[in-house]
DNA sequence: CTGTTAGCGCTTTCAC
DNA sequence: GTGAAAGCGCTAACAG
């Protein structure tokens, strides 16, 4: 992590002649028109010949030029700029999601605004500031649910909003199918012969969210081959390594512990399983444990997981965003993208004294 | 991660009237001053009277008026935001520094403009575009080098840099000492008994980086107890748990492998430990192993590490550019923080039969 | 299809 | 200590 002026790079670096800054008039000038088609010509709208734009652009292009977002904003045009509202930046799905999304953002020339708003109080400073002076074209709401009064606001000052890894039946979205991965989840644990099936169910504290569906997919499941669901084998938590071990605990805690575990998440799975191991059980031998997510260390734990594709769902959320602000009027406004059972070696068959049925 | 407007909300959103946007100039009237007034109080200029200046806040506070920022930059003021260079978003150690710096940028009502820099071709993108058009007032570098030319570009257009997780001595940083850090791992390791102690060097292939004190502590430490350093006990790689993985798998099929292993992160260690006991071997009974972070799983993993305090890094470093650009001459220019070696359970003495002393 | 013109909301000289 | 006025660089009506 050091950090060093690194002298033989394989780049020149022109030096700024900070006393001559090139303006949208020096273009124009160079290309031979006015300020105004100048204008045009790069913003690509309408109304200007194919080869006054081509020689625009090859001006603009040749001098380098870069326009003034603030210029532009402050004449009535868009920012350049599109927010991304995250209410976790550590946690690996989070950080994904930033990746893929700043990556085909900025190759559209726009800038990523980031806001991490945690809680409440974040997320009121949050729609209460933003829309005041319209910093944003657009803004993306990752893992995050949106008010309707909240939309409209952003609406009235033509702010797009755009959802990632979250549904809404308001504005495009892209997200996976929580329910269906809880039944991946289940159909492989129930396959392998497990009866105790006991569930972490993780929520953000800080967030009002509705239940689940990777907890309605797990009753489901369950009704579906005709178990009765034990309220002692579902404990809810927090996201989160630490609180999945203490999760754990409690399961281990009961009269007649699971066999098999499914947690909401890799996170929560890694902390569980270290509480199993704490306890001298073994993992899968003595109790099997499934996750969601894909996360990178589940490989190296040798987790069985659900993958869930966070980058793509980044990148597909971006290009919504684009369309959007494009004014394409057809976007597709709702992208379920698959997800995949990983067997991996955290699961096996119950041990035959420890089967219930 | 279902989305759906949430009903039952704790705060009321006044909805805007976009039709009477409020101005500085209202601000200015109400309070019975000039525009100009209003400005230079606002912008806590020399000059305004005390009794003034405070009704021009009062009344700003009143109307909850929000300069924009387009107008103040295009008229010659700062952009109120701030950029913030990563060459990893997804990484803990990356989103985590990333968070220290939003809370507290956010805190002084500055925005944070993201900068994913993964290659040569995106810094080398950064460094031409930023400044042309000066889109922001600061930039704080993460764990990654600037060059010469570069730092003074910007400084051209007014913008200073600082460097969080890496060290220059050029501009404001804040770091860990390296060297110390590794210092501390084999100074627990060649207490514990060990002689063979291996090294997984990481570096980022994608970043031009001076050699790490992660590296240069483990010579250090070796020389001074008099052992002489055996290159086949030293294997580098990316960041990252696969690569630590097939690493490990390097440090086994040498003739006398090492009774204990020291890797350049948590992340890369924890792929490290997978190759061992997939091997058949046990940590830490065949195999000590000690990463470097303390990473939120490591705890999980029990994991012997040394621990860097990142959350603290970024909040120094955040306030570093407040301070700066505060005008502020007397900034603390380099605070290196402090870290600690945490035990767990990764790390024993070797086996008797494996000593080599 | 292209040029002219009037601001966008603020900071900053300048006078007073 | 305060006010008046001149732009910052661009877009969006308008004319032509």
């Amino acid at each position: 992590m050091q950090i060093a002026s690194v002298s033989d790079r394989c780049y020149r670096l022109p030096m700024v002649d900070t006393s001559a800054k090139l303006n949208l008039i020096d273009v124009a000038r160079a290309a031979g028109v006015s300020l105004a088609t100048a204008s045009r010509a790069l913003s690509g709208a309408y109304g200007v010949a194919a080869t006054t734009r081509a020689r625009v652009l090859a001006a603009a292009e040749e001098m380098s030029y870069v326009a003034s977002p603030e210029a532009a904003r402050l004449a009535g045009g868009a920012t350049g700029r599109v927010a991304v509202v995250v209410p976790h930046i550590s946690r690996w799905f989070f950080g994904t999601m930033l990746e893929a999304l700043d990556s085909v953002l900025r190759e559209a020339d726009l800038d990523v605004l980031l806001y991490h708003v945690g809680g409440l109080d974040d997320r009121r400073e949050f729609f209460e500031r933003l829309p005041a002076r319209r910093k944003v074209d657009a803004v993306v709401v990752v893992a995050f649910p949106v008010e309707e009064v909240e939309r409209q606001r952003l609406a009235l000052m033509g702010v797009q909003i755009i959802a990632a890894g979250g549904q809404n039946a308001v504005y495009p979205y892209v997200c996976i199918d929580d329910a269906a991965a809880a039944r991946q989840v289940m159909a492989h644990l129930l396959f392998l012969g497990h009866r105790r099936i006991a569930m972490i169910e993780a929520i953000d504290p800080d967030q009002p969210t509705r239940p689940s569906g990777r907890s309605s997919g797990y009753y489901a499941a369950l009704r579906e081959v005709g178990i009765e669901p034990d309220p002692d084998l579902v404990v809810t938590t927090d996201w989160g390594g630490e609180q999945g071990a203490q999760a754990m605990s409690r399961l281990l805690s009961i009269a007649h512990p699971p066999t098999a575990v499914y947690a909401h998440s890799d996170e929560v799975a890694i902390g569980a399983i270290r509480t199993i191991r704490r306890a001298g059980l073994r993992v899968p031998d003595d109790i099997s444990i499934v996750g969601i997510d894909d996360h990178p260390l589940a490989s190296l734990i040798d987790l069985t997981t659900v993958r869930q594709p966070v980058y793509e769902q980044g990148t597909t959320a971006a290009h919504l965003v684009l369309a959007t602000l494009r004014g394409e009027v057809d976007v597709e406004r709702a992208v379920v993208l698959a997800t995949e059972l990983v067997v991996r070696r955290s699961t096996a068959p119950p041990r035959p004294d420890r089967r219930t049925d």
